[in-house]
DNA sequence: CTTGGGTCCTGTGCGC
DNA sequence: TGCGCACAGGACCCAA
């Protein structure tokens, strides 16, 4: 499910409740999300107070003052939402609904200095967490060999030319590959190709520097847009305080099958292809 | 090394 | 309504 602006848009949403309290007690419903939690997990996280939440690709870090940091990633399927301590409901601020504790997947719950929860809940279990040193952090499985973050410095022109370089790979499969430029997802490479004009099926060795530049920036420019709508709600992501994103709404290619290219004069229709056992969605017209 | 396909798991929505 | 199937925002793992 989330891919940056999703996992952005939750860290936003954990900081006001998460930032600076103590977990008070956190309590471990499984043994295993997609691997095994750490030994001693729930005893590692209670009484350690969260410092820092920062995000790497679509990973969440929960920075602790024990010098350990908690790794989250939501798989297709993760939530992480609060609770708050009194009328759990009031905080809501988005005019959506908003939703109701499930319980049947809340594989892990943290409670908090001054009454809230923060429940991990993620019916696919795709997700994960791990705790490791945070002055090590670059150096975890999961987060060694990622690409740079889309929306800092390091992610320019120069460097999807650097990674693109003799790959006979479709454009579609480099952009999400998290090793080349880390947080696209199926969605957002689909929007992003469509914005630069680039088809899917075009090898990703084969752009030149002119598409590359152009490509960047509409990359920036979607992830953006889509962090000030706070992500995409298509089935099931909410928010950390349980309110819907709306970027979905914005969406130009994704989902939208079979309907008029949205580019004004190109007259082509949006088509659905499957590449590597995952739906892409472009417009043959104007997508070259 | 690169690349493509299968796989993990549960829920939902669709056609019949 | 009920049933079966296709499909879902991720990404690891392995065979070729």
């Amino acid at each position: 499910m989330p891919e940056l602006p999703e996992v952005e848009t939750v860290r936003r949403g954990l900081i006001p409740e998460l930032e600076g309290r103590v977990i008070v007690k956190a309590i471990q419903n499984r043994l295993d999300l997609r691997w095994p939690l750490p030994d001693r997990f729930a005893s590692r996280l209670t009484g350690k107070r969260v410092e820092r939440i920062g995000r790497r690709g679509k990973y969440l870090l929960l920075e602790l003052d024990s010098l350990e940091t908690l790794i989250v990633h939501l798989g297709m399927s993760g939530r992480f939402l609060i609770h708050s301590g009194g009328e759990k409901l009031e905080g809501a601020t988005f005019h959506h609904a908003v939703a109701e504790p499930s319980g049947k997947h809340d594989h892990v719950v943290l409670e908090i200095e001054g009454g809230g929860r923060a429940v991990y809940n993620d019916a696919r279990r795709f997700g994960a967490m791990d705790l490791w040193p945070t002055d090590d952090i670059e150096n975890h499985k999961l987060l060694a060999g990622m690409g740079p973050e889309p929306l800092s410095n390091a992610f320019n022109a120069q460097h999807l030319i650097d990674v693109f370089s003799g790959r006979k790979t479709s454009l579609k499969a480099a952009l999400l590959d998290q090793r080349r430029i880390a947080g696209l997802g199926n969605i957002y490479v689909c929007e992003a190709l469509f914005g630069a004009k680039l088809s899917p099926l075009r090898a990703a060795g084969d752009l030149d520097s002119k598409e590359c530049n152009r490509l960047t920036t509409v990359i920036r420019e979607v992830l953006t847009v889509a962090i000030e709508a706070g992500g995409s709600s298509l089935r099931d992501f909410h928010g950390a305080s349980g309110e819907l994103g709306y970027f979905q709404h914005a969406f130009k290619v994704y989902d939208r099958e079979e309907s008029a290219c949205p580019r004004s004069r190109c007259s082509g229709k949006i088509q659905r292809i499957v590449q590597s056992a995952r739906s892409t969605y472009y417009c043959p017209t104007c997508q070259i």
